[in-house]
DNA sequence: AATGAATGAGAATTCATTCAT
DNA sequence: TATGAATGAATTCTCATTCAT
């Protein structure tokens, strides 16, 4: 079950790799337009312009599919954020406490980014996470390396932060953040964005730093 | 209204009542097991010890007991948290910070509780939310109520709490206390719970109140 | 796999046993047509006169139609052959070699109608019995239900028998019969069916009796 | 003639001849391991060593390459048999009893050797001659050249034998003689293979001939 | 009201064969 | 000639819902 038949090529061909393409972006479509679940294979190869049959031969099936976005996913907003971050914060190790909040939501807005970048694909990718084993186990590696890098990160402001703890620190950090965005492209509170975002910057940085300003 | 044939019944009489509360049962267990994609209605009826057809005589689809059980879940949660609540802290406002950090414990520990009432039925229903239009909607009425109770309550601490904007904070608290706790329970964090636990309750704190102990 | 998910009902109601009726009945006549490999369970369901899914109330999937039609093959088979026995030969123990001519006259007539019932159908289920490690189990089963039979009955004739090995020559009576028989129905062997056939009978008669008349 | 394609050359060249075979190779094989309808092209080119479409170079279809190695099954089972024939009877008319029986012997001992070339093959094949009228076609001429040969070899046995009809003997012994040994080699009779093949040896012997030893 | 058989639209997947390169 | 990607009809099986009894 586990390590199964495995029919699908590892396309190396210029040829190949396009029509790989052309099926991941047609997932991405669909997924976005009417979910993972809704969406039959048939339907991928279809808009991807290809044969039902075809579909097979890149992918074993719908979910290997699924699990390929949310990599991209995953890889694409963190991608993001890393090169914006070191455009905005520089390489230097920060010196005030200005910092630490424009770190602060520098994160929040790098999450945001990511999650802008396909909402429905996102919020689909969530429940798949929650359905499905295989699928939960790719997200968690992949948030495993976000994490590591937050908490590499928040250990050049040591001096700044009280929080003693720095590795559920950096989870809290990301989960919270992620939650709360989450909520607000997916859910719409009955609240305006900005309130919402403005309380988890302060509440970050109430927590993270000695001093709020 | 004009689509909906709505030919399931409100039962009244105790027998209807009954069945209808066996449906529920084996459906709060097989959701449980299974959960509720993987659940058809075959097993529930099965299960419930009754005829496939007779369960359309109480629920017009498989979705209906979905959002009925995630409504027995809230109740029972909210139901849970605030009896013990008052129990525990009493009518009084508070009146100092003690009482602050005793309150975010108990914040944290009802929602802690009704995450294990039935941890897979909430991964379930959570799932669910997210796929399903009409379950978010009701998922957000009654998220609506909770938040509505934890404003009036931290108002009534409002000369502990520095937070200007109540109503935000609330939200805050409890999707992030709601999402913390949903990781442990479920994605089981490569950290242990307390420290978790330990950081949220601090973050929460820190952010509330005017000075952290 | 072996004892798979068996979600086919065992009918014991009136209008379950009918339509079950109804599947094997078309089977029957679709294998007798087509062959058993290139009929469909939509076919099937359709010449049924019931609908796709309901086939799968009744039947797991294709091959377990097959094993039933075999074993009623086999049952309808021995049957006819049984009584027809009785009637022809009587109860009584054999006394002369006429008897044992007899004998061995009746035994090919039997399996000859026997595999008259359905050519086609015996044909597709010997391929499938070669093909099929489930169905060769069953079919091994039933075919020593038949040798058994032939030994006790040769043992019966002991004193017209000049075999020792009863057991071997009852296999060996039953599998060359049967083989002589099938080609004859299905290759159509370039040689008149008499001329076979009587060299069969005498084949036998000079193996297992003391004299050949 | 009108509807073949017939676009699969006849190999000249010794490479072409050389893939021509690998692919039969591949197919012995693979028949033998999986069967012959377990086995796709896909694979068969795989096992042979050539791209998917380079099959079409050499086959038309599936089917044809069945139908080859089935001839070469016969033909090299024959040859096997025939060449170890005069080596062991020689050239010289049977004179005696002993020689006779020693014949029985033989031609039960080649079908033997034939079988167990490659049995799972052999049952495919089998399978295959129940299922394809082109096969069965195939099938019948080779038979009928084995017959023939054992006509011819009767008749100059004609003073030792007291069978009439010599073809349905001929084709008698084929049959009884194939059948036994194929049940022994794949059926697997509940029954030792020496006392089901020595019955054999004595039914057709005291069949054919007139004394029996 | 209850029953449980019947429905039938789907969905996933396979594979012999073709065809552009 | 060789390649291997592409084809797409065909097949199996599922399951929420309906309906005759």
């Amino acid at each position: 079950m586990t390590a199964s038949k495995n029919k699908a090529r590892i396309p190396v061909q210029k040829r190949s790799i396009e029509t790989r393409e052309k099926i991941l972006n047609a997932a991405w479509e669909l997924f976005a337009e009417k979910g993972y679940f809704k969406t039959n294979t048939n339907e991928l190869a279809e808009r991807a312009g290809i044969a039902t049959g075809s579909f097979y031969g890149y992918f074993n099936n719908k979910k290997e599919v699924g699990i390929e976005l949310m990599r991209r996913f995953y890889k694409e907003a963190s991608e993001k954020a890393l090169s914006n971050f070191y455009i905005q914060i520089g390489n230097n190790v920060a010196e005030n406490l200005d910092t630490g909040r424009k770190l602060v939501r520098f994160i929040i807005k790098s999450l945001k980014e990511s999650h802008a970048i396909n909402p429905m694909l996102h919020k689909e990718t969530t429940a798949l996470i929650l359905l499905d084993e295989d699928v939960r186990k790719i997200s968690k590696e992949e948030d495993k390396k976000i994490i590591t890098f937050l908490i590499t990160f928040l250990q050049q402001y040591k001096q700044l932060i009280r929080v003693d703890d720095i590795e559920a620190a950096a989870i809290m950090l990301f989960r919270i953040s992620d939650e709360i965005i989450h909520r607000i492209m997916i859910n719409k509170e009955e609240i305006e964005e900005e309130r919402l975002l403005g309380e988890l910057e302060d509440m970050i940085c109430s927590y993270l730093f000695i001093t709020v300003t």
